[in-house]
DNA sequence: GTACTTTATTTTGCATGCAATACGCTCGCT
DNA sequence: AGCGAGCGTATTGCATGCAAAATAAAGTAC
């Protein structure tokens, strides 16, 4: 998957945060290798700005754990192991249980019926077989969630941690077998919270995290590098 | 507290850091106050640098959540509500509910070790009424505990969290009953961690953590700002 | 041929200048 | 006096140039 090149100029004010979301796209998306030395000059050709935001983007990408800066030497793409994504993967579980009880006790009708809505447009995608839109609503219900346990904190940390991760819990979803799964397991947590029942939503949630990072690892161990 | 100028320039290819470093001093000593936005000029001129490094250095902040940056208007420093340390407070709970069974677990002897050095020294802080000194190695017991679970993004985001709102949680040891109370809850969890008693250790924590956040929120309650 | 200097080139880090935007102020109007 | 339009100033966003450092290349000794 290519990342496009722009061809509108962003607006005056922007362009920083232009780059660093052009940039993450093209670290998520695999084009800048992990492991590798990003060059300035290159990206600043490509992308058509100077140098100046695209080093403030590296700053906000370091934060977010997709490059490490090294003084005079510059930004690399973190090359994260499986072992690393498998200890963000624990903590998102963790934050997931501390998200699933309070959600189920506070979440407004309002946010439960935003969340009934992505699931059943996730369903559509699924039947469509449209892999990526159904990825990202997957991705979205599991941040409502969070989002319904009304904690700043939480949302915050929880996106920030789930994004760090994000392409390497993609590759879980090509067999069709385990995308079948879990569309049913996601009827479930949907239930739950719906039934406002927090002890389950969190052990069906922490369920689901692990049989999808199973299936993610096992297509990952496949590929020889280690790498999505 | 205030927070000293350089008197060295900062070596070629550190300065974005130092500056970083400097105006996150500013912030979490309450210099720059809470809700107020940041000149650039000001800054630049009291650190002796150029805006280049200091506006690197507000995205870093931005990304720890300390600043909050609107384009063409610049940056202001983030005025957290109390509702919002509480937030935090309560992620850093269950992070640390996370980390006290994986440390009990795992810890390594020498983590162990480093530990109980630092819990002495922390006495001996306590012993001499040196608070701020007691405080950092408060902090930094707490930080050694959760790394010994050998979970990479748990240090990692715990660290963040925590330095968020690292100013709240100074003000609950003002009071020599509460301190003094902590010291001996601190006892309590190194002697947990010792004898690798998962559970009990994760308990001690939360509650050591929820009369902590007490002490603090009742001296911030005092503060008619409801700042630090 | 290999290992170690020394030099040239590239690349990064920072300072600075200019353009775009936001902010404050005066002035006119009601 | 209160309010809004227009203008001037201050401030931010970005591009660019120069200096420091790192990397690559050439040369030299062994």
């Amino acid at each position: 998957m290519s990342v496009p090149s722009p061809i509108i100029e962003p607006r005056h004010g922007q362009r920083s945060a232009f780059v660093t979301e052009h940039v993450r796209d093209l670290i998520v998306s695999g084009e800048l290798k992990p492991g590798s030395r990003i060059n300035e000059r290159i990206l600043v050709e490509k992308l058509n700005i100077s140098r100046t935001p695209l080093r403030e983007a590296f700053k906000v990408l370091e934060g977010e754990g997709l490059v490490s800066i090294r003084p005079n030497v510059g930004a690399t793409v973190v090359a994260l192991t499986l072992e690393a994504v498998e200890d963000s993967i624990e903590i998102l579980i963790g934050l997931e249980s501390i998200g699933a009880e309070r959600a189920a006790r506070r979440a407004t009708p309002e946010a439960i019926e935003e969340i009934t809505q992505l699931h059943e447009r996730m369903v559509e995608a699924f039947q469509s077989h449209e892999l990526m839109s159904y990825f990202h609503l997957n991705q979205e219900i599991h941040q409502k969630i969070i989002d319904a346990a009304q904690n700043a904190a939480l949302s915050r940390v929880y996106a920030g941690e789930s994004a760090r991760i994000r392409r390497f819990r993609f590759a879980g979803n090509n067999d069709l077998n385990r995308w079948d799964r879990a569309v049913r397991e996601h009827e479930q947590i949907l239930d739950a919270l719906v039934r406002r029942e927090g002890p389950l939503l969190r052990e069906i949630l922490r369920a689901h995290h692990l049989s999808g990072w199973r299936a993610a690892r096992l297509a990952l161990e496949q590929t020889p590098s280690g790498e999505p």
